[in-house]
DNA sequence: TTTCTCGGATACCGGCACTATCCAAACACG
DNA sequence: CGTGTTTGGATAGTGCCGGTATCCGAGAAA
């Protein structure tokens, strides 16, 4: 396949094909002389998930290649890596560490941890940029003096919990090690665009089932 | 206040204030002369809440003022107000209805929302953008070839109904019609940011539960 | 009076995701 | 065979977005 037909086949222009080579998201084709290369279907599939990765999951350019190099590096064990892949993954601006509602998020977020049981790895979790995310999220809450209820929190972090089973328990299904590991990734990265337009919908849902359109 | 207090209890620039205020984010401040203008705890307020929107829900600025301007238009009811602010957030890119893939997803989608029963407000739900961005995620997944089952998707739905009735539930607490419409907006925005997180920590943590870290 | 600070207008900046142009090699076709 | 088109690679440019920096003249402070 040309670059020409691989732009065709994936709707992605050339010029953009060109642009993912250059940065290294895509594994160069195979030199057939100076002005031709050829590309198989592997690089068709790679394609397509960078550009979902990019237009459905939103991360930016630099992410993907990092996220997609510890996907490729099979010399780590899988939580390892699938952790790797996550932790790639955009995340809020770091906190200011002296703020008083940050610290007081970081108090709230480890109460929540131990009310689930989280803690028994807590020396992982809390070094995770999703605890991280997750205390600058809480902190901005609490400063908008927005008082969430805790338990509400907790409540919410069951659910994903099972979310996370869910997901867990279909990569189970795959047999291949490398099938699993990738779609671990796919679900971290387009599991949530769905997780959340799904959250919209049953927000709007609800509101209209309780309030009508007055 | 002056701006630059204003600057300094909130920990936004002066320049970046200036252009939140050209930028209609921040309503100007009681000009007290032709060099002086004053701000008072609600454009403090109003700040706090624009750079959480910016930071924490890593919204647009444009966006930012679109849905600013939904939450401060009492001209409309709840449903149709939080719905318009839930529809400026920022959404996948429109897919192309040629597309067979598309098209599968739609279909399927259809039958997600009659098997959850949510088919009552059906020609509400399929006008919103978040059913759109669904449909364009599960494309996705399937023009990759993960077969992520349907059923698995009614489960993931499920769970954001509960999520949903909880955020609602708690914005019931609230005695005003303003604070109800301010926090169900702040629950759209903040809560999700959370949910993500908690759903990544949750990965983490079941992966490390099954796996260890071999 | 002198100096500092204020708010407003304008121009500028750096990063990002592309996009357009150019080039020489090589294939396609009459 | 020659001529026009297509190829991949290199390089430069574009448009947008979130801010920054600079300049200005009016007023407050010492």
């Amino acid at each position: 396949m040309r670059l020409s037909e691989l732009s065709e086949r994936s709707g992605v222009s050339i010029a953009t094909i060109k642009y993912y080579l250059r940065e290294g998201l895509l594994r160069p084709g195979r030199q057939l002389n100076a002005t031709t290369a050829e590309y198989d279907e592997e690089h068709l599939r790679r394609l397509r998930l960078v550009r979902a990765m990019i237009q459905v999951g939103r991360l930016p350019v630099a992410t993907v290649r990092e996220v997609l190099g510890h996907v490729d590096d099979d010399s780590l064990g899988r939580t390892i890596r699938l952790g790797a892949a996550l932790w790639a993954l955009p995340q809020v601006p770091e906190p200011d560490a002296e703020d008083e509602y940050v610290q007081a998020a970081h108090r709230e977020v480890d109460q929540l941890l131990e009310t689930l049981g989280w803690s028994n790895s807590q020396a992982l979790v809390t070094i995770s940029p999703s605890y991280r995310s997750l205390v600058v999220a809480v902190a901005a809450l609490r400063r908008l003096g927005y008082d969430w209820p805790p338990e509400l929190v907790v409540n919410y972090a069951k659910l994903m919990r099972e979310a996370a089973v869910l997901d867990l328990d279909f990569v189970e299904t795959h047999p291949s090690e490398a099938e699993k590991m990738e779609t671990a990734v796919a679900g971290a990265i387009f599991v949530e665009p769905v997780l959340q337009a799904l959250h919209r919908l049953a927000q709007e849902e609800e509101s209209a089932r309780r309030y009508g359109f007055e």
